[in-house]
DNA sequence: CTCCGGGTAG
DNA sequence: CTACCCGGAG
């Protein structure tokens, strides 16, 4: 687990390019994300006041890919305008904000749940949280580790039982969603699953 | 063909 | 709970 690193799991040019990656990657594969973040650098609008200006049916054919184009391309869209009118278009601006205040304005945003919030706290912000996706929701009800499985109570315990800097959140998310995809995944393979002993759906099986 | 993916809003 | 939506795997 120690060879994840930011850049490998959330890979980047910018920080802009994190947020708007953050909206895209909602209920799709990341390889999706990558192709349509590639459509827009090489047209150029990774900034958000090119996203801003930008005609909203040619950042729909650009989104398509990910799906649920029509929602995320407008969604994008309202969050670059926002950072646009409101920062100058910078987005360090935007972000390096108290936490509470860059926290509370983000879950303003159509489209911005609380997992998108986090996933921009963290990986974009440099905040230190826990990020309790679909994976870490899973994990948490197959290993019975909570009795009500919440994200809310996943994102105490994970905080609770690790050091909470930036870097061991991102690890820590990198590897529950790379046990995930390999292991724990919708239709589990827990024939040699190093968590087995451990595990109450493993055991039952 | 069906099912699933690093969710969110109503 | 459903709608939103596409691309890939099986």
């Amino acid at each position: 687990m120690s060879h994840y690193d930011t850049k490998r799991w959330w890979p980047h040019e910018s920080r802009f390019e994190i947020v708007v990656g953050a909206i895209l990657v909602q209920r799709t594969r990341w390889e999706n994300v990558e192709k349509v973040i590639e459509a827009m650098r090489s047209r150029g609008v990774l900034t958000p006041s090119a996203i801003s200006t930008l005609d909203v049916l040619e950042l729909e054919r650009m989104v398509r890919p990910t799906g649920f184009f029509r929602q995320k391309s407008r969604r994008i869209q309202r969050l670059a305008h926002h950072i646009h009118l409101y920062h100058k278009g910078d987005v360090t601006c935007f972000l390096k904000r108290p936490y509470q205040e860059l926290a509370s304005d983000l879950e303003r945003m159509d489209g911005i749940g609380p997992e998108t919030r986090d996933a921009i706290l963290l990986y974009a912000a440099g905040h230190p949280v826990m990020i309790a996706d679909t994976y870490a929701i899973r994990l948490c009800d197959r290993l019975g580790l909570l009795d009500p499985v919440t994200p809310h109570a996943i994102k105490n315990h994970l905080m609770q039982h690790l050091p909470t800097t930036p870097q061991t959140c991102r690890r820590a998310h990198a590897a529950i969603v790379e046990h995930c995809k390999k292991r724990c995944c919708a239709v589990p393979r827990c024939s040699g699953c190093p968590l087995l002993d451990m595990c109450e759906h493993g055991a039952t099986k």
